[in-house]
Formats: structure tokens, C-alpha cells, sequence
DNA sequence: GCGAGGTTTTAAAGCGCTTTAATACCGAGT
DNA sequence: ACTCGGTATTAAAGCGCTTTAAAACCTCGC
């Protein structure tokens, strides 16, 4: 139908210089052999017809597909950010990225298989749901790395950041400003938020302030953050003078209700997130939060499964990198009323 | 079921059955030939091996990939919806979808060349930002649909939304509820910001209230729609009735200086966005906003490209949707005083 | 029992590239 | 002149699948 040039093949170019499309392949990749002059004159004759090598073929005939398959969920901010470092981190190792995302009709198995299908050498899952079970029998076929997820059963690699270690900074930062009535809002069942939990009752013990520990029931999204404002202030006791939430959403909600009750923070009230999710950075939230170095999360992984690729390390490895408060315009010192 | 062994190619399944691999290819990609005695011992020896074929051979024996590929900013939660829908789309006409980001560092052009490279057929642009010239040119490599995005000449299929009638709806909204006073916050320089706005100037005229016509010079994002809200609350004059605002962000950044500053929203002033972003769905902001109909847009996108793959057209097309209102808890009657 | 005519099956030629074993080449050394 | 040890180049065998022309196998009617 249409497509009236040919797409340039290796012969191509083999015919342009007069070698063999056996020298030019290996110059191509840059494999040893073929002399300097040589490399010259096919890398020319390469650029000037536009030559660009068939993926397809190649990873037929070659037995390596330098990709590496990522899973991810296309609407996630998280899973966007992390994709960027990615792809500057696998580069750098000469890889390739495959991307895969789950849909509402397309489950995670599914994205893996198309991933599976492409060829991928390794898999970096972002936060994974499947059962341990499919994924140690998932690495087994190919390695894989996890990232965000404890998997159960350390027979898979992990990245990971110690949530707890997060929730720890940020009650010490609040203790720092002379806080000491730090409520918690929880993010209701889920291992994060247990993890996230544990951190600030830790925290909390670490300062001494153990007895006044004070966990309010919430959930991951603005709305729990909402109710459990609302409660706050229903109850007429008097508020606590910071408050430490499971996640920026939640703590987005929870401000939210202060404000328009004319409660000022940090005036009145401080209040941490977690995750420095895009809403945390906007101007007018400012929300001061604890992230993650998604560039380090990135090359631990690809670290990982590099590691795994050129079979240096055959056991597994679980890395868990600590993450770090950004301050911005939701805390201050304890009203003094 | 699994293996833990060699992959199983198709002369495995083949072996199985006592037949050629010619047979099992055919009964595996449901071309006509083999009987239905034999299609379905296949199927069953398929199934029972756990094959899968192996995309890059069949990539490169068939002629066609069946691929197409997706060229979008990871980081946008728009082009996240489409994708989401894209997959279905493409499924249903038997296309497998190929994902390529651009980043930081990873410009349009080389995230292009990724398809480009893995066989795509096709290709959908989510908001491409190259200039006509190069989109045109790619065109004649291969099929090329872009969604939200103008290309001056007709040279490449073009799927988008008419964003002036979106706006338009807006002001009709409000005019209906009996708002007079109704400004529009402008988006700044571009294409898109030039035709909502005139989108808001015909509604206007249309609704007898031209004179009343009120353009506030700002910006695409939260900053703009602060410093808009606090320049408007500072003249000291009566707010306008109602703001239709450039885009949901902007939205977002007026309506929190008004809340800050004790302006009830849709009491004293009724505020419209503009894309129906997450941000917009928020229970605690729930704004009154234009959404578009992505699902709409990915099957006119798919479409396209299918016709034009099938060779059915050869001229180019462009297609306008018609976006949606989508009333929230922002917009109401205008005050009385 | 035989061939026409239709249905199934298969042999074999690639797809565009990689890779390895083998060949060609080129002084240096004897 | 002639081998030797490199180095530079290439022929050729795939990689796992598709596809088409041809072979094999069927009825069935006469």
C-alpha cells in the first residue's frame, strides 16, 4: 500500500562500503574485530542512509534483548517518576526499558506476560500486588526485582524504603519545632500502613512521649483525612498541635477541612504527609512530607538485576533505603495557647 | 505446567501433535486450512506445553506486527486515562499496544524512534509537540494519529476536542443559573489558551452579555489562579459573579485564595475548571469543570489509524469531539446582593 | 477403479540480524 | 622464499516463526 522506500537493511549498508553485512553488524555493536579505518567508513555509510538496526531481528538472532520489562501503573505519579529514573539508569547499563501497565481490564499477570513476550531479560515490578508465590515462580523463569513491596518470603529482590524510618523524621522534626501533642492519622489496614504506624509509635516512645501517642482511625485518601478532621473538631476538646498522616492525600484532606474552618496551619496546627506526591509540591498546599530518592530506589534496582544478569550474585537481596522530610509551609512551631 | 527448561517453541508443540509446524502455526493464528479435528488436538498440545509464541520471531517472519505504538508523557494523568482506554480500543481490533515515554532526557524524537524500532504499524501521538514538518514526515514512514493537538495543515490525522465549545458550554452553565457577571481567567500564550478563550468571547457575545465580557490575563497553573483571586479581592471591587477558568489547575489555585480568604464558593462566586483532572473529582474540591470523553477519543484515534492500515483512506482527516460539562459542587445561582 | 475437485498438510524459503569457524591478508622472523 | 602469528574479513548456519506453492489425501460420480 503505502511506505514507497524500503526500510534500510544491514545489506544495505554492507553493499554501501563493500564489506560484509557480518563487519558492519560488528561494528554496529561495537564488538571487536573490524579495523579503526573500517569503523569509519560504516558508521558513515550507517548514518548516511539512515540506517536503523530491526529490534525484532536482532533479538531473534541474538540471544540477549538487552530490555529490561518494567510493570507499572500508567496512572500512578509514583510509578511515573520512578519510570524516568529508570530509563536514564538502565541506559547507563546499556539496557533498553519495555513498558507494561495495568488497566482496570488488564490485570497484572497479563502486562507481565506482554513483558515476558518481548523478550525481556529482567523485570523491575513497581509495587506488585501478585502473591509472593507467582513472583518467586515468576523469578525463577526470569530475575526480577520488586520495588515498593515487601514480598513475604525473602526469595525475591527487593527495593524498598523504610516507611517507618519516614514517619520516625517526621515526628522528630515536629518534636524539634517543640511539639508534643502529635496525633497520627492512620491509613487504615495494609502492611504500609502498619509499617507507617509502628513508626510513629516508635517515635513517639523515642521522645518520651509514649503516654501521649494518639492514633486517629483514617484512611489513604482525602476523605478519610476529611472525617477525621471533622471529628477533630466536632469533639470541641482541644486540637492536638500537629498532625502526622499516613499520606499526602490524607493530609490534603485533613488540611483542607482546617482551612475552611479557619484553622490556621501551621499556626494552630502543623501538619505532615508522606510521599511528596505532586499535590504536597504545589504552592498553595506546601505540605511538608517525607519523600523517597526515587533515583536511588531506581539504581539499587537495576543494580539488582544487573547483578543477577551477569550471575555475580545468585541468593537474594532485599535493599531498604531510608527516605527523607521535605519541609515546606504545613509545620511550625506549637501554638502556645 | 510450567517449564523450567528450554522455552517451548513451536516445533515442541508441533512434535506433540505428529504434525508440521506449518499446521500450528495456521490452527495458532486461526488462519484457515487446518480441519477442526486438528485445530483443536493443537490447541489442547499448545495449552498443555504452556506455549507462547515468541514475538520477536513472529515479528519478523510476519510481515505485519500488529503493533501499534504509543508515543506520551508519563507524568500526565490525561494521557494515563487514554492509554487506559487505548488498550481496549486496540484490543478489540486485535492490535497489541507499545508504550514509549518522554523524559527529562529522552526527547520526543528518540522516544518516536523506540516504536519505530519495535515494529509499530502505526503510531498515536498523545499532545506531540514536534512541528508539522516532522509529524508530516513520519506520516509517510507510517500511519500517524495525534490526539490533542492542532497540526496547522491537514498533512496528519488529527482526533481532539473543540475546546472553545467546551468553554462555551461553560458560560451557558452559568448563564443559565442566572450569572451576568461572568469572567473568564486566561491561560496565557498557546493555541489551546487562544481558543478557550474565544470559546468564552462567543458565549458571551451569544448570550446578549458581550459587553459584560471580562478577560483576566493568567496563567496554566495553580500560581496563576492565585495571584488572579488575590489581584481580583484586592481592587476592593465586587467579584464578578462567577470565573470560568483556562484549566483545572488554574481553577484550583483561585478557588483556594478565595477560601482562605473566607469567599464562599458557589455562594459569592461560582468558579468552572477546565479537563476534568483528578484534581477537579476530589471530594473536598469538587469542581464544576469540562471534562472530554477519553474513550471517545481513543476509538476515533484507533480508528483512524485501522482505516488507513487497511488502506479503506488515504486522504487525511481530522476529528472534533465535543467535551462535556461536568457540574460539581462549585458552581450555583449568583448572589443575590 | 479412476480422475476431477476439494480439503488438509507439509516442505521449504525466507524475515533481518548475530555469531562462529574459517579464510584472507600482512608483515616479521628465519 | 616461506612459515608463523596476528589481525581483518567473510561465509554460512541459525534464531523461531510465517507463508506459499506443492504434495497428499480425501470423497464422489461415472
Amino acid at each position: 500500500m503505502l511506505n514507497p522506500e524500503r526500510r534500510v537493511r544491514l545489506d544495505d549498508v554492507a553493499a554501501e562500503v563493500g564489506l560484509s553485512t557480518a563487519s558492519v553488524s560488528l561494528v554496529l555493536r561495537g564488538a571487536p574485530g573490524p579495523s579503526a579505518a573500517t569503523r569509519e567508513r560504516v558508521l558513515a555509510a550507517a548514518e548516511r542512509l539512515g540506517y536503523r538496526p530491526d529490534r525484532a531481528a536482532s533479538l531473534l538472532a541474538a540471544h540477549r534483548s538487552r530490555l529490561i520489562g518494567v510493570l507499572l501503573d500508567v496512572r500512578s505519579t509514583f510509578h511515573a517518576e520512578l519510570v524516568e529514573d529508570l530509563h536514564e539508569t538502565v541506559e547507563q547499563h546499556g539496557y533498553d526499558l519495555v513498558l507494561s501497565t495495568i488497566t482496570r481490564s488488564r490485570g497484572e499477570q497479563r502486562a507481565i506476560e506482554t513483558l515476558l513476550d518481548s523478550r525481556c531479560e529482567a523485570l523491575v515490578l513497581l509495587g506488585p500486588e501478585a502473591p509472593a508465590k507467582r513472583l518467586v515462580a515468576l523469578d525463577r523463569q526470569v530475575p526480577v526485582v520488586t520495588v515498593s513491596r515487601r514480598v513475604g518470603a525473602a526469595e525475591v529482590d527487593v527495593v524498598r524504603v523504610a516507611d517507618d524510618v519516614g514517619v520516625g523524621q517526621a515526628v522528630e522534626h515536629l518534636t524539634g519545632l517543640g511539639h508534643r501533642d502529635i496525633a497520627y492519622l492512620d491509613g487504615g489496614p495494609g502492611l504500609i500502613a502498619a509499617e507507617r504506624c509502628r513508626g510513629y509509635q516508635g517515635a513517639m516512645r523515642g521522645a518520651g512521649l509514649a503516654e501521649r501517642s494518639r492514633v486517629l482511625p483514617g484512611g489513604p485518601d482525602e476523605e478519610a483525612g476529611m472525617q477525621v478532621a471533622r471529628a477533630l473538631l466536632d469533639t470541641g476538646e482541644p486540637l492536638p498541635t500537629a498532625v502526622v498522616a499516613f499520606n499526602d492525600r490524607s493530609a490534603v484532606g485533613l488540611l483542607d477541612v482546617f482551612v475552611r474552618s479557619g484553622v490556621d496551619v501551621p499556626g494552630q496546627v502543623s501538619v505532615v504527609g508522606y510521599d511528596d506526591d505532586l499535590v504536597a509540591r504545589l504552592a498553595h498546599v506546601a505540605l511538608t512530607t517525607v519523600g523517597q530518592d526515587t533515583r536511588k530506589l531506581t539504581e539499587h534496582a537495576i543494580a539488582l538485576l544487573v547483578e543477577r544478569l551477569d550471575g555475580t550474585r545468585t541468593e537474594h537481596r532485599e535493599v531498604v533505603l531510608p527516605p527523607y522530610l521535605v519541609i515546606r509551609g504545613t509545620t511550625g512551631p506549637p501554638r502556645t495557647t
